[in-house]
DNA sequence: AAATATTTTTAGATTTGTCTAAAAATAAAA
DNA sequence: TTTTATTTTTAGACAAATCTAAAAATATTT
């Protein structure tokens, strides 16, 4: 059994690890904890062979420890559709309480939540869920809003960056999972982009198209 | 912001005081822990201004202790109907998965859990819910089905014995919440009693019949 | 009321996750 | 390739919740 913040821990080297080992500091600053806290805890990981480490050369999960890591995020994102779903949170409401529901153990909860949910394949952020055994559906011909071609219309199908700041900004402009944008134009100077939305034509800034996942409509 | 140890320890003082303070290894008992552990704790709750405590004496919850107790318990019973009503859990298997679900820090999820399920006054074994204010629904009129006089028919409204291997066994037996019982005679020698159930006359022991709370029918 | 038994508290130790400060290893720059 | 800077690890300490063993207070019995 794994305390809450070894799985804390295993979700945040899960998240950082896109090829290659995770450095000490990268785990640290995402942990909001220092580097020897981290080195510490890397070691207990380790001795249950959850990550492989070698000093001073990062670690990674193992085969058992991206497991552990799945079956977190499997619950914290099935608990954030129910959130939504059903107590009709918005989406900036429900990351900080599915951070504790994630924690809770029994599979049989985490099962039967899926079943009640109509086993979703995403949740309120566009992120896939990892069914039970850890697959996930990937999207194919999603992009990032600034890599759409002009004047092609594109789906609303996630966002990058799941901060209440910047899911609270895109409520405001009426921007949400589902509706269809269209690149009008790029402007080079600021990477700022004109973008067809339904509340109108908006001008979005570099960090706004860089966060929006989509796909080509049809 | 109190722990979840910190909150099982005033849960299970709110369970232990019927008048009068808890002692100390009445609540190591309940705790499953040493006598030692709970005079520390103890320490630490009466800090807090949670509980009065004076040393050799016992303690019992202070106004704030017990609200914050109530808030525990109307968590678990919250979750306990959703697990029983929307995830068709059986109610010898909810207890256990409630008993982490009451430590998620959240009022706004547990009041709009409360308006999901329709404001239930009672949770699965018959136990009653606290509000949001913590005030308790009584029953009047109910009582042990061995206090019951003879031939009256009774709703079941609850049981004193959550346990599972108590609840399998009504279970077994065909009772549950909402049944018509009625008392067909008593047996002095064991105390055992003779009652007409759905399934027909069953013998139960004193075990059983002290452990079943019912309501004279209309 | 004195002796014995029980309950409760204290003292000191352990584990978990964290910290600071210093040392060691690695990487980058001169 | 030395020197300097950065990253990572070690050493030692702390707070929380627990434990064992011993001491102190209270209750019970003779």
């Amino acid at each position: 059994m794994l305390t809450s913040t070894e799985e804390n821990y295993l979700k945040a080297i899960l998240a950082l690890e896109n090829e290659g080992a995770v450095s000490t500091n990268a785990l640290a600053d995402r942990m909001e904890t220092k580097a020897s806290s981290v080195t510490d805890m890397i070691r207990k990981l380790a001795e249950k062979e959850l990550v492989d480490y070698q000093k001073y050369k990062g670690v990674s999960l193992t085969i058992s420890g991206k497991d552990a890591a799945l079956r977190i995020v499997r619950k914290h994102r099935l608990w954030e559709v129910f959130l939504v779903e059903k107590l009709n949170f918005g989406w900036d409401e429900v990351h900080e309480i599915a951070e504790q529901l994630e924690h809770i153990q029994s599979v049989q909860l985490t099962d039967r939540l899926e079943e009640f949910l109509g086993f979703p394949k995403f949740d309120p952020h566009g992120d896939p869920i990892p069914d039970k055994n850890g697959t996930i559906v990937r999207r194919k011909k999603a992009c990032l809003l600034n890599e759409m071609e002009l004047t092609i219309p594109a789906t609303v199908v996630g966002v990058n960056d799941s901060s209440p700041a910047f899911l609270q900004f895109l409520d405001r402009q009426g921007v949400q999972l589902g509706d269809t944008l269209i690149l009008l134009e790029k402007y080079e100077f600021d990477d700022s982009m004109l973008v067809e939305t339904k509340n109108g034509t908006i001008n979005f800034s570099h960090a706004v198209v860089t966060n929006i996942c989509v796909e080509p409509k049809q």
